[in-house]
DNA sequence: AGTTTATTAAATGTCTGACATTTCTACAAC
DNA sequence: GTTGTAGAAATGTCAGACATTTAATAAACT
């Protein structure tokens, strides 16, 4: 794999990194696989060297590239990537050819998961909340219809499941939200067909919301679930 | 608060970065703080500009920090901190300080989330799991008589619980594992009473073992509640 | 022949000083 | 009062030289 490939760089350090970063996640290299040096980057998309070390230290901090004085930089294994770091997410949302297994990964964490967190959530929700849950809930609602407001929705979608996450007042559960934005992205380029599964959809979102507010702990537990069955159905994991 | 109260540095932008970050972990530092400038931290530690910036480049990747330029560092909330980073784990171990608030968010996450990865390790773990956890096992084992070997038996309770989150098989969970080590290290410096307890916690380990080798989910589940169970109690979180 | 020891090349890491850019403040002008 | 401008102060960026680590190669010595 060479940086043949790669779209031009128009500035800025960040903006190198997650070019760099959304070639790996697209698994143009494979792990174990030397990486570029620096100088040749450098030359490549005609940037100081110093953008080239800023952006390949947060590809390090990220997990997705290992450096070392004197040998080089090696592309990691997709098990020592940072899924829960924030930069991740930017990263992988809006990136069409996310890695089939990556997407079932997450989905499969966030089926196992997610039940437990709806119900934490129904014990520990605040009026503020249930607030927010309530406006990503119209939000969805109102951008259910038209076709060409599916990034809308998809973005109300995040927030609904985000506001679950943080409803549980718990630090941990609350960074796995990040993982939320991509998860859902995905279902938004992968799915074409949604006539239909939007009504089911939303109405096993309203399910959820009604079970947090009333605190019932494992109604809210078994609507998540179906929330999550239905993403499933979406992202063609089963039929 | 200012640098004056901060111990030597000895060398290396990794060192000075640890030291940073414990004492932003330690609580030195109000959330909303203005953090000290490049050009003060250098001259107070007597390295160079550039070691401060890689440092603190590194806090910002992991939250602790928020940087723009013209304005200064901030100290940004616990909330933002992105406890699954690797790093943190790493600053985190070993600290004697932490804030009680945030172990008991990590036992919280661990007291609801552990049981549920005990029953998925007991559905996937393969023969390569179960000798891990039997090592880890034996070394718990081993290490449980004498008290001057606590600190190994910590290792071992590490791997132990790691090696449940790996056995899930599933990419997000086995991130979490990097949560464990804080949480157990927090319990060796924590408790001075041990007498007795470690038969106790021994026994509830063994159980948790034998569930996921006898695939049997929801033994696995009960038998870790009853691991964080004991945790709990030795943490001081209960009595 | 095989093992150890210098030598060299190639990569990342570090230092230094100058300069660029952003942000906030203060003060002046209209 | 609002607007505009000048300046100070912080982080961000650049360029070039140099340091350090690593691996490979060649030389020297049993």
């Amino acid at each position: 794999m060479t940086l043949d490939t790669l779209p031009p760089h128009t500035g800025g350090a960040e903006h190198l990194a997650r070019l760099l970063a959304q070639a790996l996640l697209a698994g143009r290299w494979q792990p174990g696989d030397a990486f570029p040096r620096e100088l040749d980057i450098a030359r490549h998309f005609a940037v100081s060297r110093n953008q080239v070390r800023n952006a390949l230290a947060t590809l390090t901090s990220a997990g997705l590239l290992e450096r070392t004085a004197g040998r080089g930089t090696l592309v990691r294994e997709m098990g020592d990537w940072h899924l829960l770091d924030p930069l991740m997410s930017k990263w992988m949302t809006g990136l069409v050819n996310i890695d089939p297994q990556l997407v079932r990964a997450i989905y499969a964490f966030r089926y196992s998961a997610e039940p437990m967190v709806a119900g934490l959530a129904a014990q520990a929700a605040l009026p503020e909340d249930l607030e927010r849950l309530e406006t990503a809930f119209a939000g969805m609602e109102k951008t259910a219809a038209s076709t060409d407001l599916r990034g809308e929705h998809a973005e109300y979608d995040v927030a609904f499941h985000d506001a679950t996450y943080r409803a549980t007042h718990n630090l941990v559960w609350r960074q796995m939200g990040h993982l939320l934005r991509p998860s859902i992205m995905a279902l938004v380029w992968g799915s074409q067909d949604r006539t239909g599964t939007l009504d089911d959809s939303l109405s096993r979102h309203r399910q959820v919301l009604e079970a947090i507010r009333n605190r019932d702990i494992s109604a809210a537990e078994s609507a998540a679930h179906e929330v999550l069955r239905r993403t499933a159905i979406d992202l063609g994991i089963v039929s």
